[in-house]
DNA sequence: GACGGATTCTATAGACTTATAGAAAAAAGG
DNA sequence: CCTTTTTTCTATAAGTCTATAGAATCCGTC
């Protein structure tokens, strides 16, 4: 049934969140039938359910692989031994790059997690706010270096950064010729200009 | 039947738009149905397509509503014979003002307009890049008064102002508490010194 | 090549939605 | 108060979609 360790079953249920993903990015959550996924996977309508126990189930695993990586990035970014600027382009740098290599998936995490049952939301919430709180922390960390304006609202801050790396992450989902590493240093220099001391 | 202009029809459709807006913003457009539209103004299922000939007539008058407002606004603010700053600060202003005033069809513009049949789309598509080109105006006017820095890239700039809005515009939509002056107030700090000379 | 589990298929029940048609009620006008 | 117009209602056709059940196929192993 489900659950089996095999060897293709984890394989393509992999496949089948890419695929979720690409399809509820696409279409969103409620646009988005089942047959558009199995279809995209290369199997029938019915066969999902042999991976998923439902939709719902499929927009929690996307939502889950789309944030997972970024998440787990920024403990180590938070705990490392840089200056505030460095710790600042590694962040927008690793939450840029997750959009392009996972494609989607981050995507539909902002955009319709909230059609999820609330036990599941729930918990990504508590992975979405732990994120916010360490960039909280780098702000005030900044802030006792001295590298951080005294005027600055790391609250403030840590979303406005969160907010513009999805904004630019959906343009980089949506236009695959745009360049990542131009977007990316234009972020840091507005950010970095914008919250510390000029030099 | 359709069209007329009676008192009471022209009313009703504004609510009708109201209504609509709000039940966009929470279900998203394949999410809501007409009858959960219909039930907002209390009115039946089968009574809306008095004022709509479909849903996505509906969704079209919601983002319509959703815009016209600031972009209009647009045309003054960047028409005006202010210096850079105080263009910034109206533009931000602005936008952030229809989030609260318009409550939802802003929301409902940036997240599910592209869902409108084509024809459609590409009108708002106009209004929404003339105003990103009218914001990149300000800034290449901005280097040019001396104003902001020779390092900024305007098409950047102004995409990044826009981002925030929206980001910041989402959160306020959310959570009624938020302080929108004090949310101005952050956004305008924080774009002034990331894109301008210090004095 | 027969067995057993893994994977996919077909078919369908049941629920929900949009949009329309025509009747009914309400409001306006003379 | 009767007529006309506007607005709302009820009922329903036609379509779509999720999820399930049971049959069929694939595939490695003995």
């Amino acid at each position: 049934m489900t659950g089996t360790g095999t060897f293709k079953y984890v394989q393509q249920r992999q496949t089948a969140i890419r695929a979720a993903a690409t399809v509820f990015a696409e279409k969103g959550f409620h646009g988005a039938c089942t047959k558009d996924i199995a279809e995209r996977m290369g199997i029938k309508q019915g066969s999902l359910y042999y991976y998923f126990k439902s939709k719902e189930e499929a927009l929690g695993e996307v939502c889950l692989y789309g944030i997972q990586n970024y998440v787990e990035h920024m403990a180590t970014i938070a705990d490392s031994e840089q200056p505030f600027e460095a710790k600042l382009v590694a962040t927008v740098t690793s939450h840029l790059s997750s959009y392009r290599e996972r494609n989607e998936a981050l995507k539909v995490y902002n955009d319709e997690r909230l059609y999820l049952p609330k036990a599941r939301r729930s918990r990504l919430k508590k992975l979405g706010s732990d994120y916010r709180q360490r960039l909280e922390g780098i702000f005030e960390e900044g802030k006792e270096t001295g590298a951080v304006r005294r005027s600055v609202d790391c609250h403030f801050a840590a979303q406005a950064v969160i907010g513009m790396c999805n904004a630019w992450g959906d343009l980089i989902v949506r236009d695959s010729e745009l360049d990542l590493f131009e977007v990316i240093q234009k972020c840091t220099d507005l950010l970095i200009n914008g919250f510390t001391k000029q030099s």
